[in-house]
DNA sequence: CAATATAGCAACCGATCGGTCGGAAGCTAA
DNA sequence: TTAGCTTCCGACCGATCGGTTGCTATATTG
């Protein structure tokens, strides 16, 4: 009806398309995702949705993109003020959290990277490639903040980095599903639970208090703090 | 061309489709999963195919019903043949394991329950309750054996069923993750060695060893077995 | 103001979607 | 042998898929 056509409104738009499309993925897949709803959803015609992408797949491609963008502001740029470390570990724990939960809204589906991991693990194209690229980018940031926490003493020594980002990502998977799936109000203090015993700090390092965001005080058994010398991570 | 008749010959035209259908659904999704791309593959017709279900729904629930025997007959079952307790829960964990080798070729795509949590977890209907209601089952069964080793003094004594159930699947997730998505081949230690940690047994009580299938023998750090008193799982 | 570039639309394309229908082929029961 | 039931096929249905093609209307550039 009204073409615009300014440069900066038609990037408007186009983030517009992005963020329904993301919306819309995050719910149904991204091979669920169809430019016909997308358009209808937006009040465009399915041209004028295609015309800023060309093709389906450079639309998605574009969705996992701005995706990337939302989980990076939510998780990992207001840990980064944190001192590295294992404060900055817990950090980043806590915000990606919050970061899952239904009401932060950030994708109306659950994590969008899970879905799309999922979705993708048994295909091959470039849209698998982007979702391994992305998912061996987040682990190595994580790898590189567990090292630096094992290389300050805050760790236990002898910890193995990947064992215990492999151990993260299984618990973050399991945090969704438990969200999304099954609605769990306690899957929030039960991941809690698991990362005070996965990040426990090293025995003669600092008491570890303060830093991060609480790891829930009045809560139930577990000592938490307190393990056996030898028992590392 | 040859319509064959005889009850036995359509049960076992049944199961061809059900079990072609649990291959394609592995990896394109239950919902990526087509009556044409199935006819095609099986030499049938569209009509032929969909003759069996009536509608594509009930054809995607059957196969989740399939795929559910393909589980239990590869985990539950040879574990069954196990005394119950921390011993039968440890080969669940080890069954659990092979299923989800890429070898075992049970679903080409990876656990086909991961699959469809992950693609229903955001709507609504009767494959999502069917997802929900056969993944509570199994949740259960797996709450119930801990529960048993509990109370049998395998498991340290506070431990929270439900709360170690989580841990577990979160860990199966992100184990068919690292098979699926990177291929990993340290993915199968790396769920062994939290294994070790997640099940060990309390501290009274017997040894532990034999019984389950070997936790790995000369593996690197990780004390594993000896643990805090306090540090209920 | 004129020329160019482009955002967006309506209409349309072949392919495929889930599903229906009538009939052919063969099994089973009378 | 015949009647009825079931399996399966080929052809077809309307809807929707991703994508293309002119076209209009505006913004920008000169």
């Amino acid at each position: 009806m009204s073409p615009r056509k300014s440069a900066a409104e038609s990037r408007r738009t186009r983030d517009r398309i992005i963020d329904r499309s993301i919306a819309i993925a995050s719910v149904e897949g991204l091979d669920g995702l169809t430019i016909g709803r997308l358009a209808t959803d937006l009040g465009m015609s399915k041209a004028g949705v295609l015309g800023h992408f060309g093709t389906k797949e450079a639309l998605q491609l574009a969705s996992l993109d701005g995706a990337s963008s939302i989980f990076s502001r939510a998780v990992w740029e207001p840990a980064a003020r944190t001192a590295p470390g294992l404060a900055r570990l817990r950090d980043i724990c806590e915000y990606w959290i919050t970061y899952l939960e239904r009401e932060h809204g950030a994708f109306p589906g659950g994590c969008f990277f899970t879905t799309a991991a999922v979705e993708f693990d048994a295909r091959v194209g470039p849209i698998r490639d982007a979702v391994v690229r992305r998912s061996t980018l987040w682990r190595r940031r994580l790898a590189n903040e567990i090292r630096y926490a094992v290389e300050a003493g805050e760790l236990p020594p002898g910890t193995d980095p990947d064992q215990l980002v492999f151990e993260l990502i299984g618990l973050y998977t399991g945090l969704n599903q438990a969200i999304q799936l099954f609605a769990d109000p306690q899957a929030q203090d039960r991941t809690r639970r698991a990362l005070t015993r996965l990040l426990a700090p090293a025995p003669g390092s600092a008491p570890a208090p303060g830093a991060a965001p609480a790891p829930e005080p009045g809560a139930v058994q577990e000592p938490g703090a307190a393990q056996g010398p030898g028992a590392a991570r």
